[in-house]
DNA sequence: TTGTAAGCGTTATCAC
DNA sequence: GTGATAACGCTTACAA
């Protein structure tokens, strides 16, 4: 009735897996419910009516075979694979994977299956070789979550952007054409350096990431303006630019208090560089808060648990993957339509957590 | 010349992407190259030897075009897809997306992309729609990344592992017909309990993670043995179930202490308690290391910062992740070779980072 | 070295 | 409601 030709019969003798029944096909199943493949493909996709009868049939013999349908011949038939790509960097720190773990969670909501790309330098990443791949895989969109550092982003133009999927890219500086959903970080920077003003500080230093991340200038920023809102001169001797690790925290303290002994607020533009502070303090005798203030950003579960526990500013993380894959999503429906979507971007607030680095007399470690 | 009918044509008309020209594939090369689709073919895998100036005009062509190679297409002609398949869970951990960027490191060096599927449940997996799909989607190899919880890992068995892709397993207890690979968490244990009994400590308590995780009890199996070893007993009143998170370590500590007011030492079984611990004892005005000693698990970046900074043991987490994928590729290959592999069991050596918090002496923080 | 054509496992079209 | 059949884009005997 159905006979595969010579080919299926060389395959099956030069199986690489020799020792396994060959993988079940829909049209072992059709054979098997007598019926014809498509009517096993309808009884599986929905797409098409089909009577119970049949239908029962068709599953039985599915059931009996351990039928698997082929995703990779459904995709090409499709022309869509129902798979995101997503290229990242620094999983190995709280808020990439924190990110990772909110798109993986609402791509997963909307039915898609996550191809991962991790990049080994993401201060020269060999961009195109990643997207080449992940177009080439033709996956349905593509979520750029690497962070902006130096030139990092150069291969990114419009005519590039229409070579390839819909995409979306988290943690950029806005760019024509591209999409962008992001922290506000010069607002985090700001709130942080509000609050320590309005405690009355009046030395307020700052401890940066490298000044190659668009972020850590953006929080730079912040704490700028908040300084010249308060009528107080952002000096350039009140800053030092760490590398968003424990130790530079610890080093740049420091320096800073080498150059201005009267300091008498600190905030460190990550929750590992504040640890580094805390840790010179207690060093040095200096209490924190009375005599020194901390801040620091990103609210790491950890950062409660510090001593004193850690006054800090929160990016909802999972929340930012969860808007990067829904605009995503979004992007695709429209681009799969025929529409013509402008690109959008979003920002994100973040929030400030007071805790003991700042306020002696709340003792609660929320 | 070739001409692919009226559905080519009717693709065209639908094309989801209007506005777009339809992809070129291998034959809009060929055409344009002036050879077969075969000879494209052989230019791009290199897997038939093509004349010079033949690749030349196949390239030259390629480039004009912008072709990409579909490699749904390629995967299903060639029956490999080049694709792991990672189920993990806890991403937002440091010692899983520790685990994980050591997996795609070793994946990509071995040319493999990454399909990635997070479990929001790792207590109670549906583990078999995850790894349906998976296979659906014919990867070459699965690794199971999940940690053994419960009875998490009921669905496994001989049978159904046959039906599946070579499959390898992280941090698991051994089973019958699975091939493991696991940090030596009671080593762990013992080395942490060993250390603070040559410090000549006499009351070491534990504050275990939850009984349910195969790690967990692994760690307090040290603990035992160590205590045993030395002639001391394991007394049940030295023994607290955390969670594993800060808060749980400040409250277990707590007590501990009202149990056992003697206690000089107190293995907690991460770092994250540990810093609860230390919190707990700054709040009570007992001295790290005087009064007690404090021990962690896993060696985060921070732990070095902690005040004291603390001691701990240390797992190879990115090496777990490159031995995982290099004997899944092993089992491939070998696979593809029609050999029957043995399962294969590795139980890596963790070690102990001596720091502060049990070594009043020395003060480097390495 | 190159072309022809069958085949990978699906889905979609068009009759019946 | 169901069955042939062509098509998705690529690889690979086999023949030339």
């Amino acid at each position: 009735m159905y006979y595969n030709g010579p080919f299926y019969v060389a395959c099956w003798l030069f199986d690489p897996i020799m020792n396994r029944k060959p993988v079940p096909t829909i049209i072992d199943v059709a054979r098997r419910a007598n019926v014809s493949a498509g009517t096993v493909s309808n009884a599986l996709t929905g797409k098409r009516p089909v009577s119970a009868r049949t239908r029962e049939r068709v599953m039985l013999a599915i059931e009996e075979l351990g039928y698997q349908p082929n995703l990779l011949a459904r995709s090409l038939v499709n022309r869509t694979s129902n798979t995101l790509g997503i290229v990242a960097s620094g999983l190995e720190f709280y808020g990439p994977s924190r990110t990772l773990v909110g798109i993986e969670q609402e791509a997963n909501a909307l039915g898609y299956t996550l191809l991962l790309d991790l990049l080994h330098s993401p201060v020269t990443p060999d961009a195109d070789s990643v997207l080449d791949d992940l177009a080439a895989r033709r996956v349905d969109g593509i979520i750029w979550a690497v962070h902006e550092i130096g030139d990092n982003h150069a291969w990114l133009s419009e005519t590039r952007l229409r070579t390839l999927p819909p995409m979306i890219f988290l943690t950029m500086e806005a760019r024509p054409g591209a999409s962008v959903v992001s922290t506000d970080n010069r607002m985090g920077g700001a709130l942080a350096t509000r609050h320590l003003l309005e405690l009355g500080r009046r030395v307020i230093g700052i401890i940066t990431g490298p000044k190659q991340w668009w972020e850590a200038r953006e929080r730079l920023a912040g704490w700028r303006t908040a300084l010249l809102e308060a009528g107080r001169e952002p000096a350039a001797d009140l800053i030092e630019e760490g590398d968003w690790w424990a130790a530079s925290g610890e080093a740049c303290l420091q320096k800073l208090l080498a150059r201005r002994p009267d300091l008498d607020a600190v905030f460190a533009c990550n929750d590992q560089m504040a640890l580094g502070v805390l840790r010179c303090c207690h060093a040095r005798g200096l209490r924190v808060p009375e005599d020194l203030a901390v801040v620091g950003f990103d609210s790491t579960p950890e950062s409660a648990y510090f001593w004193p526990s850690l006054t800090t500013v929160r990016q909802r993380l999972a929340q930012l993957g969860h808007i990067a894959v829904a605009e995503l999503h979004r992007m695709i429906k429209a681009r799969e339509q025929g529409e013509e979507t402008a690109p959008t971007i979003r920002n994100l607030q973040p929030s400030l957590i007071v805790r003991e680095s700042t306020a002696p007399v709340d003792t609660s470690s929320t």
